[in-house]
DNA sequence: CGCAAAGTTGAGCGTCCTCAAGCAGCGTGG
DNA sequence: CCACGCTGCTTGAGGACGCTCAACTTTGCG
């Protein structure tokens, strides 16, 4: 099916969905990338709560941002009036890239709940970079992170069906928080079932139905009466489910 | 609709799709760019023919690549096999900052016709951005409008419908054309109807459906017998179109 | 010339959207 | 304190857009 060229699963990369594998590492990727910046860059530390936006599009470009805490999503705006969630970030995670290439920013960035990004000027940053080579790596690989991730978006979204698609939304959301050493059997949407929808793809009805019947296949399970939190027994199960509902049916031929 | 903040129109950005502005600008920013390549990085210039890969999934990374003529796709390949195309690439642009966190490639860049690629290695040019930091920015803002662009095509294809993605993908490769001084009142498509589809997220069919309902309507049409070239004759009509299909009956109320 | 690959078109169907009704949680004010 | 309204969520019924399957045509290549 698709564009197949017979082989792809034989020499497929090693997987985005990399089970438990590197947890660790991204917590000290993001520590020392913290550190790093705290030794040798100007700051300006500020505290969000849910809401605020740390820009927004148009806004003349200046600055580059960091999470410290909390939960952010960034919305890309059309000229008509279109707009889409196009990517969550959490601890670690930059903001504003899109800005550089235009002067100014592309997208807004909201915070999900209250958190702190750090601010940092982007002509002190280039600066401190050409002090500090490590720096510069880092920064360049936060780019090219933030590349693979929009194209993994875009996989996903062309690929999977609306349940697949929320599983796998689910599964991502847990990822990032086990790989940044969070509470992740348990984890709080901070979307409403509208901005889910909108991120991925399809209404909020669907993504209610979808909450549903993962609840009903016992993925997913509703501690709270509020159905905002969603706890997910098995977080490899949420995996399996989507690579099921790409074969139909012939997953135990052949 | 949508999660819309009712504002959202008012201020929104500047368009994407600005209609003809700065294409002289972009024809002489990639002029630029190569110039500064060619005078302070050493280059390995490589011909690639329609199918010719620049680098595979998976395979080590330690260079990155500026189309200097041709066409190039990229492919992302998940693990279970599913492969989407998730970029188109004209002249001036890079190929390979996907490669630069993960330290191998994370996707397929293939020619979709003879071209042009020069591959300067990572670590080189980070060493002549030391020296020029006009290079480092070129750079830096060729990533930048990476993320934005990956970000346009998640917004195309999560709210416009498959006529209308058809539609801006025409308006889209006409645009780059134009930007770089080439010839876009005729474009020819160097992609399957499989390939588009898979890149707008649809089946061949529906690729096939909605040219014909386009040619239909007049904002294109196929000069020669063989459906590869698209004449456009107004591009702007084509950007018209797929605001109209977002606004199916309401056009003129309000 | 003949075969394989690419493209077009049609019919039927399924997934997801639309529209609608009802419920739950929550802050406000009488 | 509870009525009230608001926002968010769930669930159902019906319909549409796009997918699947299939037949046929066209193009390109050995």
């Amino acid at each position: 099916m698709m564009t197949a060229t017979s082989t792809a699963a034989a020499r497929a990369r090693t997987p985005s969905a990399q089970p438990a594998a590197g947890r660790h590492e991204v917590a000290e990727r993001i520590a020392g990338t913290l550190q790093l910046l705290q030794d040798h860059v100007a700051i300006t530390r500020r505290i969000v709560r849910a809401g605020d936006s740390v820009y927004e599009a148009g806004e003349r470009f200046g600055m580059l941002h960091v999470i410290n805490s909390g939960f952010f999503k960034t919305i890309n705006l059309a000229a008509d009036g279109r707009e889409q969630v196009v990517g969550l970030h959490f601890k670690g995670d930059w903001l504003g890239f899109d800005g550089i290439a235009a002067g100014q920013y592309g997208c807004d960035a909201v915070a999900l709940d209250t958190g702190e990004v750090w601010s940092i000027r982007y002509d002190a940053l280039l600066a401190a970079c050409a002090r500090h080579p490590q720096l510069l790596g880092v920064l360049h690989q936060a780019m090219s992170r933030e590349i693979t991730r929009d194209r993994d978006s875009l996989l996903s979204l062309c690929t999977l069906s609306a349940d697949a698609r929320v599983a796998d939304f689910l599964r991502y959301w847990a990822d990032a928080m086990a790989q940044r050493g969070l509470r992740h059997d348990q984890i709080t949407l901070r979307m409403t079932r509208a901005e889910i929808g909108n991120y991925l793809g399809m209404t909020l009805e669907t993504v209610s139905r979808a909450l549903t019947r993962l609840s009903r296949e016992q993925l997913i399970a509703f501690p709270e009466r509020g159905r905002r939190d969603v706890q997910i027994p098995d977080v490899q199960a949420l995996g399996a489910y989507v690579q099921r509902s790409l074969a139909p049916a012939s997953t135990t031929l052949q």
